[in-house]
DNA sequence: TTGAAAGCGATACCAC
DNA sequence: GTGGTATCGCTTTCAA
């Protein structure tokens, strides 16, 4: 690999002088530009990003932190976040955390070494790990805390939603699955349907399902239709939970939506793909990732920024899992 | 961010001995080693990876390229990858190339500029992209050429799994699905496919699907019908080509495996969850990622590699998109 | 066993 | 306009 100095010699000029026509700051004159030019495309030279780093104390790298990219939801998170920052000349420096605090400082901690000049992560740790003190800005996606900056999805109005709308299409007896509670997300849909369904006139029952992962819902799903075989209506934490339900239900040779209506919650290419296709409450995801990474790049490049938070409207998308009704709103 | 020069004055020794016990190199009297830890808990330091790239001219990144990381398949692939190389202290610069040349070089660029110790790619680029001049040990995943390292599944066994299946349970017209030529594993399976239906006594029909999308296949689906409408056997090029087409089929009124059987290639996490569920070829795909990541391991450690290209077996997963039979081996 | 000093490859300040 | 050089934070000879 040439380096600055090979240029400059190739050039007959200095190594300030190349720079200078790198970073197209200060005075060079034409000719000598052409110069360096040409000895640039001769020695196919191409800046060391590590030393320009190390110089400047920081990179062009962006640390992305997931809780698992095999989850659909966050690989269409990252891909918001990739897409817009990629075309800046960023690149991502990325790790799957699996939820586990240890893991998820260690690889801050090397974002740290590494110097990324940003932080989006999406992550829920049960403990608290050390943000605070790091001067490195930071965005956390679909995950909301008063003091940071964070973009998600509005997630009680979704709980309400989904309470309404099964409401609305006749189920009496409802059975609400909550996801873990350290889960902000997951709390906030769970605390929407609660509004809605204690003002109504339906009986309801709640069900814990400690992992968002289809493997975990799968042996939950048994387990609810044992406890409350009578539900008519579910409303699952998200949509890989009501994948398992969904299954667990036809296996039964319960009928849905007739028996059973189904709503899930992300609205995940899965989701239109099962059979019968999934109603659910759609996040806007790749558009989350994509206002992430962009409300990032603002506080890099330290402009003013109107608002820390910013929620994302979310919508009912209507497949087969529920009942047709007369357009009422 | 106290840096090495912080500690030797810390500890009252120079950066040179800090150096020593930092890298566990050299000799170093046990109570200066002491000391410097000591300073170092004080002024919680932690080296600067940037520095330390500098000057061993290689950093502990390694580059991953992926056509596209919300794809289900390669997302798995990611994990495999990952999960073995954080455990030796690796961490990922990561990029999704979308199969597009340009794409897939800038990224290669700044992989080499960030001076990675490694590359893994399963990008399947048209044109030809300039690895071969690349000093930086690569492999190659899922995706095959003589003169490189390289990790994928038998596509041509599976392909011929697939239609020895598919007649035995009793399809006599079939059709199959054929990815884009450039893409190799595509036209392995296409080919082991072939192998088998031209010695066998049965029709059959060949139908280009140029990408491997959902969105793509759907649209191909519905002409596929139209041209072929007494196929009785499908065998789509991956399972979300064949998710879509059971959407079609199924939207048509046709019974499935009764009136068509189907099988996919891949297996990835949705291909349980369909209705019917959808037998196909299963790759071992996070194994594939590991051993990718295992082989850049010993590439990166200079080891002797026994073999240059590893293939893993495919296999055959029956669920409800084909037909019970006995078993005859 | 330890320290001084020369790099690694770039940037930017200060002279000229 | 251009060049010399200190500097970023670390590793590694070479002497002492």
């Amino acid at each position: 690999m040439a380096t600055i100095k090979d240029v400059a010699k190739e050039a007959g000029v200095s190594v300030a002088t190349v720079s200078r026509v790198l970073n197209e700051t200060g005075y060079v004159h034409e000719d000598t530009k052409k110069m360096v030019e040409a000895a640039i495309q001769k020695l196919n030279y191409s800046p060391n990003e590590v030393a320009r780093s190390l110089y400047k104390r920081e990179s062009r790298l962006i640390g992305l932190l997931l809780p698992d990219i095999t989850n659909p939801f966050f690989s269409e998170l990252a891909r918001g976040v990739e897409d817009v920052l990629q075309k800046q000349g960023f690149r991502l420096l990325f790790g799957n955390s699996d939820e586990d605090p240890e893991k998820e400082q260690a690889y801050i901690h090397t974002f740290i070494q590494n110097q990324v000049v940003g932080i989006v992560s999406a992550t829920n740790p049960a403990g608290k790990i050390n943000y605070e003190n790091i001067a490195i800005p930071t965005v956390f996606l679909d995950r909301a805390s008063d003091e940071e900056y964070a973009v998600y999805a509005d997630g009680r109005e979704g709980g309400r939603i989904a309470a309404h709308e099964m409401i609305r299409r006749g189920s009496k007896k409802i059975t609400i699955l909550k996801g873990p509670t350290y889960i902000r997300p997951a709390q906030d849909r769970f605390q929407g349907a609660l509004d809605v369904l204690a003002q109504a006139d339906v009986e309801f029952s709640v069900v814990k399902t400690d992992a968002f992962s289809y493997q975990e819902a799968q042996k939950r799903a048994k387990g609810m239709f044992d406890l409350y075989p009578d539900t008519d209506g579910i409303i699952a934490s998200n949509d890989l939970v009501a994948a398992a339900i969904l299954h667990e239900a036809l296996r039964l040779g319960k009928s849905i939506p007739d028996d059973i209506q189904l709503i899930g919650f992300d609205d995940i290419p899965l989701s239109s793909l099962l059979f019968p296709s999934l109603s659910t409450i759609k996040q806007p995801v790749y558009e989350m990732g994509k206002q992430a990474a962009q409300l990032l790049l603002k506080l890099i490049k330290k402009e003013t920024i109107s608002e820390q938070h910013i929620q994302l409207p979310v919508q009912f998308i209507e497949r087969q899992t529920t009942r047709k009704v007369e357009d009422d709103g």
